[in-house]
DNA sequence: CAAAGCTGTATTATCGATCATACAGGTTCC
DNA sequence: GGAACCTGTATGATCGATAATACAGCTTTG
């Protein structure tokens, strides 16, 4: 009567694999057991342990020597390529120069009831929704969708829209942008989204939904973001405050945001100062065993 | 030439209309496109469509009624289950205390590469591993992988862990933790973490990796969380600063700091604030049970 | 050099997912 | 009540994913 659904079995071993890998049960550099190994390990046939390491191989996570083995790809440049920011997402704006934007659609329509109800917008209101798409180096990372309401969107073109960060427009218009909040989730790619960000259906990504507000309390503008979570990820550095019975840990906000000096100086803090370092990455060393 | 691996077409149309629905184009309480009429837009079969339905029905975003049509489920009952915090983490250690804990694995292993570089260990130091699942009324939300250094494990026992927050222990061992670096991502379940976080193997995770420091700057905890996105958010509260070149935003710190329930209290919020939280909804009354 | 192990590739067979179709039973609306 | 919709269920056909096996070519090791 139940089949279960078992969606693919290579999925499945390819799931296994990644965890040990980013676990770091494999070494980085070491090859993993072979495919006939793997095969006998999870009761599957060779052949979709193969489709599991093309997934892998595909993501860049191994490199696969014919005749040698399989590898992880000890090279932790797969990683960082866009990371970090201490405080939440401090430096969105200064990115919104430095990487491209496509823009995916805009116009305005009705806006859906949870948008409406975010933005405190009364029944009838028309907002401006649009889709962007920003990459770095080419490649997207994010799938940004935003809602403002239509009074508001109209104080820009769609070509600066395209051009600048949407908050640099809302502030240009006058609108005194002072209180925000957000939430930072996770999710499936689906049709739209995973087109747009060159991932397969199926795949996980970061999602962060802020709604910006100006200082009477309403709300001006609805962001729903989706992050390829291998190029992208919310970094932050936390000290812990309080007194004994009510100690938490506490975002660290003055922060040497400089990115220069902080290693001179640290740079002897004795024998090592750990990897998984936020602003300026570790990468710097480039020690390999 | 290729496939392309298309995992499971009923999956596609399964996380098309996920979308819609948390997104707001399907209103809550209203009726979905009857399943004749979905297989015909997707192209596929309606058998393909119903093994859609059965996932969403399953995860509780829809209800089917026989006869009639299939209908999103309106009461948001579903989704805060656990949620919020204002700053990152902050409630972490009440929620310690108030929910139940379920220590799956304890003992003592040598370290993989990524662990001993992050807790700055010695060549040949071992660790202290532990997996615990955190679970709220009842169900699991959490899947939890720490790491610390034997000499600090040592201090206290299985029974303590599986009773008290690992920060509470390390705390009492006289280990002062001043700093952490964190990060947050997403990643897909594994078959361990989907076992016990009672979800699918394909499953999105939001993932948390946090490094605790002692004031000399080495490691003493290394934590990687895996959060049921369905059951576990980060919510945060945002404030503009900076003067006009570098504006950004910057996590609200002292802020009112109980904005969970009392939907007593916020009924008399009126329009002025908008809510965010995800607990409202005009029509949304909740609820049932 | 030769043996052993590995990846790359192909073949055929099997099993599950999907399709197309049909029918049963409940609900809605006229 | 009856037509028109809906979901629930069952059937056999088809297509893709997986299994089992075999072989080619490369690399490593002795």
């Amino acid at each position: 009567m139940k089949s279960a659904v078992e969606p693919l079995k290579a999925r499945r071993i390819y799931l296994l694999l990644r965890d040990r890998i980013v676990a770091g049960e494999l070494p980085p550099g070491g090859r993993l057991p072979g495919e006939p190994a793997l095969a006998a390990e999870h009761a599957v046939s060779r052949v979709t342990v193969r489709r599991a390491l093309d997934l892998l191989e595909k993501e860049g996570l191994v490199q696969r020597k014919p005749g040698s083995g399989t590898f992880v790809h000890d090279s932790r440049s797969v990683r960082p390529i866009v990371a970090d920011l201490s405080n939440v997402l401090s430096h969105l704006i200064d990115m919104g120069r430095s990487t491209d934007v496509k823009l995916l659609s805009f116009g305005y329509v009705a806006p859906s009831e949870a948008i409406a109800d975010s933005l405190g917008l009364k029944p009838g209101e028309r907002v401006q929704r649009s889709v962007r798409v920003r990459l770095i180096d080419g490649e997207p990372f994010s799938y940004l969708t935003t809602h403002v309401p239509e009074w508001l969107g109209l104080t820009y073109s769609e070509a600066e829209l395209a051009a600048r960060p949407l908050l640099e427009l809302i502030e240009r218009s006058g609108v005194k942008t002072e209180r925000a909040t957000q939430a930072i989730n996770a999710t499936l790619a689906g049709p739209e989204a995973a087109a747009a960000l060159d991932l397969e259906i199926g795949s996980p990504l970061l999602t962060l939904t802020r709604i910006v507000y100006e200082p009477s309390g309403r709300g001006v503008e609805h962001l729903h973001a989706l992050y390829r979570p291998d190029r992208y990820s919310f970094h932050m550095d936390l000290v812990r405050i309080g007194d004994d019975g009510e100690r938490r840990w506490s975002p660290a906000l003055g922060w040497p945001r400089a990115p220069n000096k902080t290693k001179a100086d640290k740079a002897k803090t004795d024998k090592n100062k750990p990897g998984e370092k936020p602003t300026r990455g570790p990468r710097a060393i480039k020690q390999r065993s």
